[in-house]
RNA sequence: AGAAAGGUGGCCGAGUGGUCGAAGGCGCACGCUUGGAAAGCGUGUAUACGGCAACGUAUCGAGGGUUCGAAUCCCUUCCUUUCUGCCA
């Protein structure tokens, strides 16, 4: 959420910025926002100056009867009976032009980094790295929901017998290298300075709403009617939500959390090939990385990021390429974000698998996260998220890209995990 | 799920209708003291919103109510602890 004060002093900057998004609604929101704002800031004046009244005659009320001089009090009281039906009145008001306000500030984007450029989709987005390269399998190369079945280590019709479609089993070497994977990238990120948490799997609607996901994204979580819980859809929710209401110390920075967790995506609207095998599902798994930064270092820390999930890909040697996105592309909570990509070779096609990002303010505002900077005043810190990696597409990049006429091989680094070094 | 107790500032903890944003302690900061440190002494030390400022307002889990006035009384709700029940 943009905070109404930088708003009210930068408003061609945040017009300038949301244009990049290309989002229509802007000019209008923010006219909105600044006559709510005004608003509200004026009926807080006069509800104070109500109570502010209202108070000392409280008091004056409080000494006359102290000492006995009842009639005097009785006609104060009456004033204040005034004073009371003024300031609920008032009050009334105040509660609607806030909840207006928010209201709005909620249907604002964050504005993009200064190095993002304006643009409405995926086309629009700037392949920024590449790197890898592109196997060359020959004919007979076979996409991963075939290479699944003949294999017969991921079963997409038995997920859907227990559950539907989206919902995939994994078998026998498929099961132990999809805990390989998270084995794997949990280390690494250890090794990289990421405390590992294991989070709650469901989150409430405080959770949701503080880091984006509500009002935004309703409908596209699974939620729970009976406990009024949302099913996570990235573990960067409960894992950023850890620090909600927090005051830190700017000597605690930067705080790196990693931690594992499935995702559940309602992912209402997909179809077609985008939903073919591993490429959408409804629940996968996904090791992620959050860190909380000092808002000067923030973007050194995207950086830093971006490096990590670097290395490694580099390790799994798979060819991939790094995208930075464009405004109408950029999340609705995101300033700055890089999309990491695999290309999968037999699908012919490059499929997401990372998303490294700087929300700077935004989510801190809502989620009411501080540190006290070097005046001793209180300020919001930067928050930063990456999927340090989703697994079933790096699963299917493996897959795809590690076939022979011999089966599938298990690459280097992921051997000593799996315990095997080829499917068969 | 049932019963009981409880939720107060960074932490502990007092406070049952006005003088309470809140005693006292711990912690922290600064100063004095000291050769230096500790101890001791003194001063300061919540957050948000509004205001150029003086300052005002709100906040004692959350929401509502009673009252001229609520941390304190009433209602609702959430959470915690203990006991009982159920259960991995």
């Amino acid at each position: 959420m943009l905070q109404v004060q930088f708003i009210r002093e930068h408003k061609e900057t945040v017009l300038n910025g949301l244009a990049k998004r290309n989002f229509a609604e802007a000019k209008s929101i923010v006219e909105q926002v600044l006559i709510a704002d005004e608003n509200r800031r004026a009926t807080q004046v006069t509800l104070d100056d109500t109570l502010a009244e209202s108070n000392k005659l409280s008091k004056e009320i409080g000494s006359f009867f102290k000492s006995g001089q009842v009639q005097k009090a009785n006609i104060l009281k009456e004033k204040t009976s005034q004073l009371k039906e003024q300031s609920k009145e008032l009050s009334e008001k105040l509660n609607a032009f806030t909840n207006a306000l928010q209201d709005l500030l909620y249907q604002l984007p964050n504005i993009p980094h200064t190095s993002v450029k304006a643009g409405n989709s995926e086309e629009d987005n700037e392949i920024i790295f590449n790197e890898g390269t592109i196997p060359n399998l020959g004919e007979n190369a076979l996409p991963h929901w075939e290479l699944a079945k003949k294999y017969d280590i991921i079963d997409f019709e038995l997920g859907t017998k227990i559950t539907g479609a989206g919902f995939p089993v994994y078998k026998g070497k498929g099961a132990r290298l999809q805990r390989a994977l998270i084995n794997y990238f949990l280390d690494k990120n250890i090794a990289a300075g990421y405390k590992e948490y294991q989070v709650p799997h469901l989150v409430n609607t405080a959770s949701a709403i503080a880091t984006g996901q509500l009002p935004d994204k309703d409908g596209q979580m699974y939620h729970s009617n009976e406990d009024d819980l949302y099913l996570i859809p990235t573990a960067e929710v409960p894992i950023t939500n850890m620090f909600r209401g927090n005051l830190v110390q700017e000597t605690d920075f930067p705080i790196c959390c990693t931690g594992y967790t499935p995702c559940f995506r309602r992912e209402a609207g997909s179809y077609g090939a985008h939903v073919r095998g591993l490429n959408r599902l409804h629940q996968f798994d996904k090791v992620e990385i959050v860190r909380i930064e000092h808002p000067e270092n923030s973007y050194n820390a995207l950086d830093g990021m971006v490096e990590h999930i670097k290395t490694i890909l580099r390790e799994l040697k798979l060819p991939y390429r790094i995208l930075r996105l464009c405004g109408g592309d950029t999340g609705f909570t995101a300033a700055l974000t890089f999309d990491f990509e695999l290309f999968s070779t037999a699908q012919d096609r490059w499929l997401e698998i990372s998303s490294a990002s700087n929300f700077e303010t935004f989510q801190a505002n809502r989620l009411k996260l501080r540190f006290k900077n070097k005046e001793g005043k209180s300020e919001f810190a930067h928050t930063l998220n990456g999927s340090s990696l989703a697994l079933p597409r790096v699963l299917a990049g493996i897959l795809e890209n590690y076939q022979t006429e011999n089966g599938i091989k298990i690459p280097e680094v992921l051997v000593p995990y799996c315990g095997f070094s080829m499917i068969e």
